[in-house]
DNA sequence: GCAAGGTC
C-alpha cells in the first residue's frame, strides 16, 4: 500500500490527523485500515503515510513468578494486560504499513514517554537507523510545520529515560507489591485474599491519607478566649470581628471584657470603601475541572475524567488531560464564540466580548507542552448521555466564556474600630458590575452591606459576651484534596492521579464516601511497609528518579547502569524480607492492647495511633491548666467533644487517662 | 496479579 513511503508515527489518532492536515496544506487522504483512520499525503514528490497509537503499544511483562524478579522483556500489551484488546487494530496496521517504508519518523508528544511509544513500534517493524524525531510543543500549524522542516536525530537520551522510567516503576512496584502480598499473607492470612500493591506513587499517597488520619484520631483542641463585640448603628445590630485574634488565656480575656463593660463604646479609627476587580477565572486544566466538580456535585476526579473523556469524543470539548491554563490565539476562539452566539448562547454577553478591542483570555500560570487548556470546540450537542455530562459540559462552555470578559466590580468597605486598646473590624461586600460572575455562575461574592461610619466617631456597644474557642482539628482527605496533595507533591501525571486514587480503593486500604479513611487492611499495610520497605513509601523516591532520568536525558549517565543500581538497591530489601519469611520473624513485636495493631511505642506498649493519642492527650493538658482548667473539666470535655479524636476515646474508654 | 504511564 505505501512502497518507500515515509511512515510518521503520531501518539495518538486526534494528532494523526493534525499533522497530516498542516503537512499536506489541508488535504490529507483518508485510508482507514481496519476501521483505524490513516492519513497519506505527497509533499516536495514523496508520499507521506501518518499512522495513529493509542499511546503505549508494549509494556513490560515477565513469565516468572514469586520474587526476586529481575527478568522482564516488552511485549504487546494486548496479549498481556487485560481490558486492552482494542489496541491489537492499532498494532496491526502498524504491522502492515510499517516494514514496507523508506523511513520513520517519530511525530509522538515530545517528552520521554512519547520518545518511547514511537521508538517501541520502530523497533518492532521499521530500522532504527532510518529513525528521525519532529520536536514541537504545540499541535498548532506552525510548531508542526517547523519541527517537520527540521527533522532531529534519534533521540536516544530521551528514549533511554523513558525506557528507565518504565524499568524502574516496573521494578520497584512487582517485587515490594510480591514481596509485601507474601509479608502479609504471613503474618495475617486470611486478611490477605488478593494480590497486594506498591508502588512509587500509590504508596506514598496511601502513607499520606494514614498520616492525616492519625493526626485527626489522635487530636486534641487546645482552647483559647474570644471576646464578642456587638454594635448598635442606625437600628440594626452588627457583630465586630476581632482584628488581634483571641485571647490565650481565659484571664487576659475576662480582664479585657470588664474593662469594655466599664465603658461599652467603639471608636471608628478608619473607614474605607473603594472598587475592588475581581478577575475572571482562568481557561481551566484537569485539575482545576475535576476540584470545581468534586466541589459542585460531589463527582469523584476519576469518573469526571471519564465524562471528559465521553465530551471529547463527542467532539464537544477539547483534550481534557492537559496541565495548560493557557488558551492559544491557534485554537481560534473568535469562531468558537461566534458559534455559540448564533445559536443564542450568551449572546448578548459574547456581543459585547467581541466588541472589545483586544479580545484576550485570563491565561494563567499552568503550562503543557502537548496541549492547550480545555474547550468547548463549538460544535451544538444534540443530546447527552446523562444530566451530569450536561452539568459538566455547560460548566466549560461557561468558564470558556467568562474568561474572556472584564472584571467584576465589588464594592469592598472596611470599618475599623479600637476597643479598649484591641481592633476590631466589620466589613460587607457589594456587587457593582456582575460581569462574568452573571455567566460562570458557581462563584458567589457574599453580599453584604454596612453603613458608613465616621472616623473618630464612638459607637455604642450593645452586647458583649466570652467564648471558649477551641483549636480546629486537621481535616481528613476526600478525594479532590488527596489529588490536590499528589499535585503539590508532583507525584503521578494529570492523566494518572485520579486512577492511581482509585487503587488504593480497589485494594481495600482504605473506604469511605466523603472523607478517606484507612481500613484495617490499609494500616497495616502501613506498618509492615514502614517496617520493611520504607523507601518506597516516601515521596522522595520520585524525586531521586526525576532526577536520574534527567542525568540519563542529558547523556551524564546510561540506562545500563541505572537499572544496574536499583537492582543491587532492591535485592538487599528484598533479601530481609525473604530471610524474614523463611524465619517467620518479621520483627512485629507485640500488639496493641486497644486495637491489636503492632506496637510502635516500647515505653508505652501502644501502636502508633493510640501512642500519639496519648502524648497529645498530656501535652494539651498543660495548654488548658494555664486557664485554670482541672483535670476533671478537661476530662469531661475529651469525653464529649466531637473535634477530639476516637484514638483519644479509646483510651479513655480502655482506662489508659483517667 | 503485582506499577505507572500513555490513550480508546
Amino acid at each position: 500500500m505505501c512502497r518507500g513511503c515515509v511512515a510518521i508515527i503520531a501518539e495518538k489518532p486526534r494528532s494523526a490527523y493534525k499533522i497530516a492536515l498542516y503537512l499536506s496544506g489541508g488535504k490529507p487522504e483518508k485510508i482507514s485500515v481496519d476501521g483505524i483512520p490513516v492519513w497519506r499525503f505527497v509533499y516536495g514528490g514523496k508520499t507521506y503515510v501518518v499512522v495513529p497509537s493509542a499511546g503505549h503499544l508494549f509494556s513490560i511483562s515477565t513469565r516468572r513468578r514469586g520474587f526476586p524478579v529481575f527478568e522482564y522483556m516488552w511485549l504487546p500489551r494486548h496479549l498481556v494486560e487485560k481490558g486492552k484488546g482494542y489496541l491489537r487494530k492499532y498494532y496491526d496496521v502498524f504491522s502492515r504499513i510499517l516494514p514496507r517504508a523508506s523511513m520513520y519518523i517519530n511525530a509522538c508528544d515530545y517528552d520521554i514517554e512519547g520518545s518511547v511509544i514511537g521508538y517501541m513500534i520502530i523497533k518492532k517493524w521499521g530500522d532504527v537507523a532510518r529513525m528521525r524525531r519532529m520536536k514541537f510543543s504545540a499541535l498548532t500549524r506552525s510548531d508542526i510545520l517547523r519541527s517537520f522542516r527540521n527533522l532531529a536525530p534519534a533521540d536516544y537520551d530521551m528514549i533511554n529515560a523513558g525506557l528507565a522510567r518504565h524499568e524502574l516503576d516496573w521494578l520497584w512496584g512487582i517485587n515490594v507489591s510480591r514481596a509485601l502480598t507474601q509479608v502479609m499473607r504471613s503474618l495475617f492470612g486470611e486478611l490477605v485474599r488478593k494480590a497486594l500493591s506498591a508502588g512509587r506513587v500509590q504508596t506514598p499517597t496511601l502513607f499520606e491519607v494514614v498520616n492525616s488520619y492519625i493526626a485527626r484520631e489522635s487530636f486534641v483542641p487546645r482552647v483559647f478566649f474570644g471576646v464578642d463585640i456587638y454594635v448598635r448603628y442606625g437600628g440594626s445590630e452588627y457583630r465586630l470581628e476581632s482584628v488581634d485574634g483571641v485571647f490565650d488565656l481565659r484571664d487576659s480575656a475576662v480582664r479585657h471584657l470588664q474593662s469594655v463593660r466599664s465603658d461599652p463604646v467603639a471608636v471608628v479609627v478608619d473607614y474605607v470603601s473603594r472598587h475592588v476587580h475581581i478577575d475572571p477565572p482562568n481557561p481551566p486544566n484537569l485539575s482545576d475541572v475535576q476540584h470545581d466538580i468534586y466541589r459542585l456535585y460531589g463527582v469523584s476526579p476519576s469518573h469526571t475524567l471519564k465524562i471528559l473523556e465521553d465530551l471529547y469524543l463527542d467532539s464537544l470539548i477539547s483534550y481534557p488531560r492537559t496541565n495548560s491554563q493557557k488558551y492559544p490565539p491557534s485554537i481560534d476562539y473568535i469562531s468558537i464564540l461566534e458559534a455559540f452566539r448564533s445559536a443564542g448562547v450568551f449572546s448578548s454577553y459574547i456581543d459585547k466580548i467581541l466588541g472589545k478591542g483586544d479580545l484576550r483570555p485570563n491565561n494563567g500560570g499552568g503550562e503543557d507542552p502537548a496541549h492547550p487548556a480545555i474547550y468547548p470546540t463549538g460544535e451544538l450537542p444534540r443530546s447527552f448521555r446523562s444530566k451530569l455530562h450536561k452539568a459538566i459540559y455547560e460548566y466549560i462552555v461557561r468558564r470558556f466564556i467568562s474568561t474572556f470578559m472584564d472584571p467584576a466590580i465589588v464594592s469592598r468597605s472596611v470599618a475599623l474600630f479600637d476597643v479598649k486598646g484591641r481592633r476590631y473590624r466589620l466589613s460587607g461586600s457589594v456587587v457593582v458590575e456582575g460581569s462574568w460572575l452573571n455567566v460562570f455562575s458557581y462563584y458567589r461574592v457574599d453580599e453584604r452591606s454596612i453603613p458608613v461610619f465616621v472616623k473618630g466617631s464612638r459607637v455604642p456597644i450593645s452586647r458583649t459576651g466570652i467564648r471558649r474557642v477551641y483549636e480546629k482539628p486537621p481535616a481528613l482527605y476526600n478525594k479532590s484534596s488527596l489529588l490536590k496533595w499528589m499535585e503539590k507533591m508532583n507525584i503521578g501525571t494529570e492523566s494518572t492521579r485520579a486512577e492511581i486514587i482509585d487503587i488504593l480503593f480497589k485494594r481495600k486500604y482504605v473506604e469511605g464516601s466523603k472523607s478517606i479513611i484507612p481500613t484495617r487492611l490499609g494500616l497495616l499495610v502501613y506498618h509492615v511497609v514502614s517496617r520493611r520497605f520504607s523507601e518506597i513509601s516516601r515521596v522522595e523516591l520520585t524525586r531521586e528518579f526525576e532526577y536520574i532520568l534527567d542525568s540519563i536525558r542529558k547523556g551524564l549517565r546510561s540506562k545500563d547502569e541505572v537499572i544496574r543500581r536499583a537492582v543491587d538497591t532492591l535485592r538487599s530489601v528484598l533479601s530481609r524480607a525473604n530471610d524474614a519469611l523463611e524465619t517467620d520473624d518479621h520483627g512485629m513485636g507485640s500488639s496493641c492492647p486497644i486495637c491489636g495493631l503492632p506496637v510502635a511505642d516500647r515505653d508505652l506498649g501502644l501502636c502508633c495511633c493510640h501512642s500519639a493519642a496519648y502524648r497529645r492527650v498530656y501535652d494539651v493538658f498543660r495548654h488548658w491548666e494555664r486557664s485554670g482548667y482541672s483535670w476533671g473539666e478537661y476530662l469531661d470535655f475529651l469525653a464529649k467533644s466531637r473535634y477530639v479524636g476516637r484514638f483519644v476515646k479509646d483510651l479513655i474508654a480502655a482506662g489508659y487517662v483517667k
